[in-house]
DNA sequence: CTCTTTTCCGAAACCGGTTTCGGCAAGACA
DNA sequence: TGTCTTGCCGAAACCGGTTTCGGAAAAGAG
């Protein structure tokens, strides 16, 4: 007896409310019901609510991947995380992922992750999950100034956010946290403490972040009226070592800075083992500002001053806004900023060697 | 003119093969074409093969949340992410993401994230990708000791595997670093270097597995012969705080341990500053061994001993292990275990006191 | 050379939705 | 009162798959 057969696999339980149902509940057709709750003006008002309010009662909720086959939407979000990308942005990897996901089902939409080691990897699983409509958008983490996967969605005309703006910003919507100002007010806090040689170490030149952080210090130092020695600005530095050769470089110098400002807290970090191979104190003989707010700053000696950004709502918000531009809306009315928050710990002093 | 309207929505272009272009091509019914994909034993080898060849050529991937309206099934695995879960794992996120998201892909599927702030918010998380069929199976990290997770899952029929053992291991299958033995290698090479007055400080207590290395660290000693001296053993510390605390308390004993093994990273860290104020050196009068591998670790001095797990390779695995449990494999083959490797930085060093 | 069994595939229903189309009834207009 | 709209909903096709059922042709049995 060689019957039919088909691979076995674990079975799912619990059936759940359908439109039909709905529709026998009601008294009307699945069309009348699907169309109330989406709203065509084809459908009186008062069957609309109706329609509604069963649905409530019911707990009836359509199936997504059931929609998905017809209208192509999965009510799903995108994201791809780079691997390779340097590690800054890792410690606040769990809470900008709280973020999206709980923005995304607020709006009753999903999150799907996937990752890439390199470009090629990350174009190929961009085109699968469109392909594949796994997702109706993406969320793009880390704006680059070379952006491929702008390009890639742009072409395929699918929906998209970046984290971070861009030079050439139209047709995308984005949420950024104001790194400028943070350098500039950084710039600020400093020469008010009597600093006047102040350092920069920007972080990683392929990021957009780091033309804007640039812009952010050259505008704190022209407000507070001072000069800018090119000696003291370093780029692309991203890792704690880096940020200690950058550091070294800038205190073995003839003239060296009374102040540091970093564009990324790992530089900082490394700033600090430069200072203690130069025999400088930081917080006193030398006055150090990060960015980032990752928590190793806050354990260091003395702790880091720094600027915190909130990344749960960051991710929360990209969520929101991406879901806004999937259901239409346009890209102008989807941008969005937010500050970064001053941490005044203890690694900036007033500068001491100015009345000397 | 009030014609029908409905809500306007980007639109997405590509169009895709679909199994009637395949019909089409083979000069067959979609039926068999479906049927000899999915290896039904109706279906002729020949016929399958000439399928199976014709959907490489078009390459024809059959749409999931099509497939899924029949069979329930989106390949798509679930995540959910518990926010308040201690920070310990957070640095290893995104190489967890990264493993579990290949393995998943490996096999066709997409991973599903989501969070929770706290139990009441995870049980419902898990509850709504269940009902609407956004997860075919579930990979539960940091497998606890009363796990409302594995309860809820079996209850409701759906796979799942556990980052993690349980006590009562009936239908679990899951993937496990085992720290029992990195803790007693621990201890082994501890009293190699002659200590004998060796610390414990455990982990988290409501996570299984503080109760393993509690057991790897009693292993150890039981096979290096010594005693365990209960003033020496501290639970339920995942953070550097409560790890300084419970450093405080074991050097500031009477009798003070020569050296201590710590079941979690930070704990370890938390020993440094303990060192630090009881006047020890690490390395020198204080052996600390640690667990994690965080990278932390490895900049402060002198850089920690300790035991690195694989997350990536982790997360890679378990995607593997509930593919294949999705697919109907049974539990017990699908249970797996890998070590934790040593390594051997500057926080160990002979036992000083014994010869005194 | 029949009769039975197997092998193999097509036809059609189905899954849970969306969308097009057409038609009935009520109101507007002449 | 007859015609023309308009508002509103049902019928049916459709989306891209899966699965059941039945039957024709080939193979095996007697």
């Amino acid at each position: 007896m060689t019957t039919t057969t088909k691979p076995l696999l674990t079975e799912r339980a619990t059936t759940r409310v359908t439109i039909n149902d709905m529709a026998e509940a009601l008294g009307m057709t699945k069309s009348t019901v699907s169309r109330a709750l989406n709203g065509y003006t084809d459908i009186s008002e008062t069957t609309q609510l109706r329609v509604k309010q069963m649905a409530e009662r019911l707990n009836y909720r359509p199936l997504s991947h059931a929609q998905a086959i017809k209208t192509g939407r999965t009510r799903s979000l995108g994201l791809i995380l780079q691997l390779s990308d340097h590690d800054a942005h890792r410690p606040f990897l769990a809470e900008f992922l709280a973020g999206v996901s709980n923005g995304a089902s607020a709006e009753g939409y999903t999150l799907t992750v996937a990752s890439a080691d390199d470009d090629a990897h990350m174009i190929a699983s961009f085109q699968s999950l469109i392909a594949d409509r796994k997702a109706d958008g993406f969320i793009l983490p880390r704006a680059m100034v070379q952006d491929k996967r702008v390009a890639l969605l742009r072409d395929a005309d699918v929906p998209f956010i970046l984290f971070g703006r861009q030079d050439h910003d139209e047709g995308c919507c984005w949420y950024d946290i104001c790194g400028e100002n943070a350098m500039r007010d950084a710039v600020l806090h400093l020469a008010s403490l009597g600093h006047e040689r102040i350092g920069f170490i920007n972080g990683g030149l392929i990021y957009h972040y780091a033309s804007l952080r640039r812009v952010g210090f050259e505008a704190g130092m022209a407000a507070a009226n001072l000069k800018i020695d090119p000696a003291l600005v370093i780029e692309d530095v991203v890792t704690m070592e880096k940020g200690r050769e950058a550091g070294m470089q800038l205190l073995e110098g003839p003239d060296r800075p009374t102040a540091i400002v970093c564009a990324v807290d790992r530089a900082a970090l490394g700033v600090y083992q430069a200072a203690a191979v130069c025999d400088l104190e930081i917080g006193k003989s030398l006055s150090v500002i990060g960015y980032d707010g990752i928590q190793e700053g806050a354990h260091v000696d003395p702790p880091l001053s720094t600027f915190s950004v909130d990344a749960q709502k960051a991710g929360q918000r990209l969520a929101a806004l991406l879901v806004r531009r999937i259901r239409g809306e346009p890209v102008e009315n989807l941008r969005e900023t937010a500050p970064a928050n001053f941490l005044d710990r203890g690694s900036v002093g007033p500068n001491k060697t100015k009345f000397h």
